[in-house]
RNA sequence: GGUUCCUUGGCCGAGUGGCUAGGCGGCGGUCUGCAAAACCGUAUACGGCGGUUCGAAUCCGCCAGGAACCUCCA
């Protein structure tokens, strides 16, 4: 099979032929949620994303292991908040709970969030809380090499040196001598020999709850060490790709590039992926500009700005009818498209269990796969493989209506494609609720009510049965008269 | 201010130098007791102004508007 994956590669800014490091493996890592708050839409974006890219790369037959940390400590609050205390500390303050209960509880959303949303968990999902001593020896190495100088407690990286050697700003596009024109002094970071230099460990002020012993003071790593760190030890020193959202870019994965480089003499990942943000009102969704909707809210319409619930497939399917590099702008009106197009989807998926079987088929199934896997070659444009996969919707319809053909051959070959294609990679699932007990007896009673309609239209008491198919209606029963009989669904 | 990027029909969103994206919505038709669903058909487009070209929404320039990053951020 010609499935060549081209990826674009943000270090190149070119779509590049992927080409593992070990054939057949793929070392995957991603960055993964900070978690002192519940997640949002904007970060549903990226994971639902780089779901699709590891069951894509399985799907084409890869090993993959995929790495996804948990930030539960570290990421410094700005310079707003004087102290640098971290962001879950300071969370735990405000509720009063421990640092790790409140890690605790964001972490329980968060993956209860990712199953609902039908994200296939990580192979490795490691906390940057349980690689302290690793980090502690990653500094450790980048002092010896000397791109690193302790100030106060604190130990810093030595940006300038590095650039000597090193193009510090390669992944972002950017240059020293533009990076040093732009950045702001901060205050309070008059330790640094440099204002863009970044930490590597940093002294706890009394104040801060999570910090950990070490030769320099009592502390904690630096934002963007665990990532470092926690990616060589379970992928290597260099692995295959790294992703995460574009404001990440700098400085984030640059300091990362920093790090490995210092350390190892090269950079940690081989293609750099970045998704870009959802937006409201043309704005990114952030939590720092508070116009975030959660994805609980979203799942329960509880929130000022939703006109409804929206499922998370629903969520899920929006997400992935957008490329992944283009931004996407949340709206009632686009989820409801989204909501009203899944359904087409999925009830065609239905329809293709019982399809008619001709002697030849008037349908190309070949071409359909084709183009489909063509648009998920092309750095996963799921925009077009969707596109694609309504051309499917339109030839099951077609051939459930009679007016095209399709063989007992090309059915399987269509049955199977559509569910490796909506189930396996696109990662969507049926809503339907589990049969319980009290489904048993609403469905009971819906086909009770829907049998008395129909003896009211086997006598022409047209009145009784729109009575009962309206007020159904009205509670959110739709109803589907059939040549024999009737079908309803719950809205 | 610096760097990067975007501007597509009512809405969301693809894409290519010449050939229908797709979804939702609209309109007309088929089917139906009437609907719903489905099917068939159909309309609405490429921010503005120049340039390159046989031909540009797609390449170049300028202008306007917007965004991301430069600071925690998916």
């Amino acid at each position: 099979m010609e499935n060549q994956l081209i990826i674009y590669n943000t270090l190149s800014r070119e779509k590049e032929v992927f080409k593992p490091l070990v054939e057949g493996k793929v070392g995957l890592y991603v960055c993964g949620p900070t978690v002192y708050s519940n997640s949002h839409l904007g970060h549903a974006r990226p994971f639902i994303f780089f779901d699709l890219l590891y069951r894509y790369l399985m799907f084409l037959g890869y090993k993959v292991r995929y790495v996804r940390n948990i930030t539960d400590v570290g990421h410094l609050e700005n310079e707003a908040d004087e102290s640098g205390e971290d962001k879950i500390s300071k969370k735990a303050r405000v509720e009063q709970l421990e640092p790790m209960e409140v890690v605790q509880k964001y972490m329980n959303t968060f993956h209860q969030n990712m199953t609902q949303l039908n994200v296939l968990p990580p192979s490795i999902e490691p906390r940057a809380s349980g690689h302290i001593i690793e980090q502690l020896e990653f500094i450790d190495s980048i002092l010896e090499k000397g791109y690193a100088y302790e100030a106060n407690g604190s130990v810093y990286f030595d940006v300038e040196k590095y650039n000597g050697e090193y193009h510090y700003g390669k992944l972002s596009g950017r240059d020293l001598e533009n990076i040093k024109t732009n950045t702001r002094r901060l205050e309070g970071q008059e330790e640094k020999k440099n204002a863009f230099d970044f930490a590597l460990w940093k002294k706890a002020s009394p104040s801060h709850i999570m910090r950990w012993p070490s030769k320099w003071s009592n502390g904690f790593p630096g934002w963007h060490l665990e990532c470092s760190v926690m990616s060589a030890k379970y992928l290597g020193d260099v692995f295959d790709i790294h992703g995460g959202g574009m404001d990440l870019a700098f400085p984030h994965h640059e300091c990362e590039i920093a790090q490995a480089t210092a350390k190892k003499g090269k950079g940690p990942a081989r293609y750099w992926m970045h998704n870009n943000m959802i937006t409201i009102n043309g704005q990114k969704m952030a939590r720092s500009l508070g116009n975030f909707i959660t994805l609980d809210e979203l799942f329960t319409g509880e929130h000022a700005i939703l006109e409804k619930a929206y499922s998370p497939m629903t969520i899920r399917f929006f997400v992935l009818q957008a490329h992944y590099r283009s931004t996407i702008d949340f709206s009632n009106e686009a989820l409801q498209a989204s909501e009203k197009g899944l359904e087409r989807l999925m009830t065609a998926v239905e329809t293709l269990e019982k399809l008619p079987v001709a002697s030849e088929s008037t349908v190309d199934v070949s071409a359909l796969k084709e183009k489909c896997f063509a648009a998920l070659n092309d750095d996963l444009n799921s925009p077009i493989a969707i596109a694609n996969l309504f051309e499917g919707v339109k030839m099951i319809n077609s051939v459930k209506t009679g007016h095209e053909k399709i063989s007992a051959k090309d059915l399987e070959e269509l049955k199977g494609f559509i569910h490796t294609m909506v189930f396996d990679i696109l990662g969507l699932k049926e809503e339907q609720p589990a049969d319980s007990e009290e489904n048993k007896i609403l469905s009971g009673t819906i086909d009770l009510l829907l049998n008395v309609r129909m003896e009211a239209k086997k006598n022409k008491d047209w009145a009784t049965a729109d009575k009962i198919r309206d007020e159904l209606n009205a509670l959110g029963v739709e109803i589907k008269d059939t040549k024999d009989g009737f079908e309803w669904s719950l809205r």
